[in-house]
DNA sequence: GTGAAAGCGCTAACAC
DNA sequence: GTGTTAGCGCTTTCAC
């Protein structure tokens, strides 16, 4: 572990090329109105002496960080569950970076770590902050808010205050799962089941929303409650079948959930898709390619939901983002954002 | 997305407590030599005004940030094909948390983002970095010595200089290797195949040095070369039984290569474990347990090797950590610390 | 034990 | 166009 050598000041470099600490900040920060020859040789004064601006002391000035804060808290969702948070982080991670921002991750494990984060938050040590609230009861939104950090929140958030500044991003569960019945109606299937998620998660909420679009008329009997899990999927399934044994069509509220039914349909001798039908949520590679048959699912675009966030965070921080005419932001402050999902035919349904 | 209020300073809170800005400052970092009337006043102050220092103007003058970055290359390596970077990345930030330090996160899409990664750290924003190296070829590691920040290595780095500062925590493939194929020959088995990982990565290498380890005069045809994914396995699962059709193990060198493994082997009539016993490496949950039969494999403690790197580094830092008696790490400037694994049994082997 | 004062390295008015 | 200067908010000698 090498020790950091003293590095260059602005002083410095002014000194070397024969000019003013202000020339040199003019030509360091990319602003006009400096001649050429000058702006030259400040260059090669920089790349001489390996000049690298000091953060702190710009920041200290111009009260700003270039770096955004992504919360998440970990034990409940299921951010590590599943590649699902990692990919949202790499297109938070893309966006950033293509505007020099760099990418501060807060993980909290508990109530604890919320004073801590809300701390972090108000220490002004970020521009902004992307939140991931999938919970009904998430305090973490609230303690942003209270931060006042501008925020952008990934899925929607549970709680509707009426306040329409809240920005958010988040794929079009409902949409989606109202696809996933359709398809399975349009298969001729007509004793179609759904395996929820855990219903304090918006997500599970809106696509149990979305099955009931289509299926208004079903009985409530047909809806079992599921956790996201393989195991919840196994259990839930166990039950459907034995109040329907006649059932031909599950739309699983996740892939996960999705692969446990079908463990338990094949266990219980149901030929999948002849007998049963089965449609999954996600397309979740790992899982959703990997089941038996393969998994007809919802897939959502999960890198471009973090993109987006970034986007929009960057955008309300009045950088100079591109502007962004193909999803549908509106002009203004946008409250929610909701992307496209699109299905994914494979061997299931 | 609200504004930021303007903070209150040190200068106030020490108005308002009636003291010089230095005994605030003095009381805000815990410093002894306070009287305790005093002390409380400034306490007072700090609560009442809700005072949070500026990080900024405090790294100014003492030069450290209480922040580390963690770098890793996105596409090369697995880190968003499964979830072991995030289980590292959360065993990470709980050591840093209880430090107090902050997680940066650089992602590296490709070449033209390593000159970034270098400046920024050689920009002096981090007091250290973590380093996912799992490349024999990766420039990241090179990159970050020439920046010369204190630096922790994930894996064992594919170059050995012979430097003994190199820093990095590993996971015992070697050793857990030698296990899964010493678990397969006490069963019996005789005709034991691998199938391998993309051997320029050293976790790949490694395990192939164990499996030789074991079965060192193994034809050399029973081992085929897979890439860390299922349909790797598939294809290298095919050969293999194409041109052993008697073999009766396979040690794979991951779960998701184990998992294509399985569906060629029953595709082709194979029972598992009865004909085949298989067994993967990694424990990775949704794969490990989802497959048919679910798989016996070799666990590694992931989660534990992102906290020991941030120790260590965090140590070599000279922050106040806890000694750190239980993992073997030796005094001094330990090079390389090697996790252990342990195998666990579950139905395929 | 406490305060005064000198910077840390940079940007942004403001002169020239 | 370019230089001068005054801080940004904090820590840290060094007096007292």
């Amino acid at each position: 572990m090498t020790d950091t050598a003293p590095r260059p000041t602005l002083e410095a470099v002014a000194e070397r090329a024969g000019v003013s600490r202000a020339t040199v900040s003019r030509v360091v920060n990319g602003a006009h109105g400096v001649r050429d020859a000058l702006a030259d040789r400040v260059r090669r004064a920089v790349e001489e002496l390996g000049y690298v601006p000091n953060q702190a002391a710009r920041s200290l000035v111009t009260r700003r960080h270039d770096a955004v804060a992504v919360v998440a808290a970990e034990p409940e969702t299921r951010v590590f569950a599943d590649p699902y948070f990692a990919q949202q982080l790499r297109g938070i991670s893309k966006e950033l970076t293509a505007h020099d921002n760099q990418l501060v991750l807060l993980l909290t494990e508990g109530r604890e770590d919320h004073a801590r984060v809300g701390r972090y938050l108000a220490g002004g040590h970020v521009d902004g902050a992307l939140v991931f609230s999938l919970h009904l009861d998430d305090p973490l939104p609230g303690l942003v808010r209270g931060a006042g950090v501008p925020t952008v929140f990934g899925g929607r958030p549970g709680w509707d205050d009426g306040r329409d500044d809240v920005v958010y991003v988040d794929s079009d569960n409902r949409g989606g799962a109202r696809a996933a019945v359709r398809h399975l109606t349009g298969l001729g299937r007509t004793r179609i089941a759904h395996i929820t998620g855990p219903l304090d998660q918006t997500s599970a909420a809106d696509r149990l929303a979305g099955f009931r679009d289509v299926r208004a008329d079903a009985d409530a009997g047909l809806v079992a409650r599921g956790d996201f899990t393989s195991g919840g999927g196994e259990r839930a399934m166990r039950e459907l079948l034995d109040r329907y044994p006649d059932l031909d069509a599950v739309f699983a509220a996740n892939d996960l959930t999705a692969a446990g039914a079908l463990r338990v349909l094949r266990e219980r001798g149901r030929r999948v898709p002849d007998d049963v039908a089965v449609v999954g949520f996600d397309d979740m590679l790992p899982v959703a390619e990997e089941t038996d048959p393969p998994l007809t699912t919802v897939r959502q675009d999960i890198e471009g939901m973090g993109r987006l966030m970034a986007r929009l965070l960057l955008r309300g921080l009045d950088r100079d983002t591109a502007p962004e005419p193909t999803t549908g932001v509106s002009a203004g402050a946008p409250s929610g954002v909701i992307l496209p999902t699109t299905l994914v035919r494979r061997a299931s349904a």
